[in-house]
DNA sequence: TAGCGTTCCTAATGATCATTCGAAATTAGC
DNA sequence: GCTAATTTCGAATGATCATTAGGAACGCTA
């Protein structure tokens, strides 16, 4: 029978499918795509390269998966950070737990979601069409919450959103490229980038102009 | 003769050697390093597989070059912008021409610092190493500009410079994953990025604490 | 126009992998 | 313990590439 027909559908198999997807997370986040081979990933699940196969059609089958739990993952931690927080909780604080909900999977739990921002771009193209969805899903989540924080007047109006959602993610997701966990924890790496985010890093002197276009007050 | 020892001794040689470089550095910023053959560079400069070899010993040899050309162009322009302000200019004129002159050369021209950015992660380690010197060089160049920000008073004295600067280069970097000419021109982007960094997107009311340790007041 | 250094071509070579497949091994149901 | 289904093995297969090397074409100089 195909590895199609029939996977997953027994107990063991699941198990089995799980340990492949882990070793794969892995071994993508630590040495990309095309660094990695199947055998390397078998190897770490503790099988021969061959009997991959039996679980998966393709290596791409395999980075899908990898891909897109990577990105339902954060997902599901920033819902659930924002979502056990009072619902009268100010802007800010809600802010800060998603940042630290998303830090959190990219640099110390998820080997999917780091594997996710690391290797995303080398993907052959229909794995980045599928995978988008899931991202412009996540990023839409985001979109909301500082819509939510503009209309509550905790974001002046006249910051561009789209910008300041790509700055966000942006500086976080870079940060899978230096973090290294024994210089600052988590939490405190979230909470200074949410500081430059919201209090600038200015000194806070001069009103915010309420028409868009004018440039800075020449001094 | 090796290539080697007579590599780009003649004029006309130097200039295929350049060419070789334009392709391969368009080449690994569309498509990666594992994704782009040998064969790929060569047909975009104009000759065959085989002929690359008597310009460069070896693949990884092209990527190295790429790479620190790549570093080596962002760091210029940056210094250039810089340079020919005024030297009595204010920090926040400065730092609007080194984010301009960054995305520049990220966005719009450098095939090199695009292909830098996107490629450096994937590179084998002995490349990394020697491209990481340059990075750093131009790292503690960012690092001394906000330094002297931080002097001048115009930016927060309890503001963590080292997280500042991989945020600022992180959300600038990472826009090469997602900019696209056609909805925002490059200075106004690099405005935009410049005013969520001084300034912060919140309302600016409450001043801020002069120790560094205290977390947000509480309501 | 002969000779020499240069640039480039072309056809190997050899290594690395993803993927396949038939058979062996293991497991579960009875 | 027998049988059938499930899981794994391990040895091909074939494709893709980086890299090499010997020779051909080109251009310059005398």
């Amino acid at each position: 029978m195909s590895a199609r027909s029939r996977r997953a559908s027994h107990p063991k198999s699941a198990i089995t499918k799980q340990r492949i997807l882990d070793a794969a997370a892995r071994a993508f986040s630590l040495n990309g795509y095309a660094g990695t081979t199947i055998n390397d990933i078998a190897m770490t699940a503790g099988m021969q390269g061959g009997s991959i196969y039996y679980y998966f059609e393709s290596k791409d089958d395999i980075l899908q998966e990898v891909l897109d739990v990577g990105i339902t993952r954060v997902f599901s931690a920033a819902r659930l950070a924002i979502g056990s927080l009072p619902a009268s909780s100010a802007f800010s604080e809600k802010l800060e737990a998603a940042v630290t909900a998303h830090l959190t999977m990219l640099l110390q739990q998820g080997d999917y979601t780091s594997a996710n921002i690391r290797v995303f771009e080398q993907a052959p193209p229909a794995v980045k069409r599928q995978n988008r969805k899931l991202r412009a899903a996540y990023g839409e989540y985001w979109g909301q919450l500082l819509s939510e924080g503009q209309r509550s007047g905790e974001i002046r109006k006249n910051v561009d959103l789209t910008i300041l959602r790509l700055m966000l993610l942006g500086s976080m997701n870079w940060a899978v490229t230096w973090y290294r966990s024994d210089r600052m924890p988590i939490p405190e790496l979230a909470r200074k980038f949410c500081e430059v985010v919201l209090k600038g890093v200015g000194l806070s002197d001069d009103q915010p102009e309420s028409s868009s276009r004018g440039r800075r007050a020449r001094s």
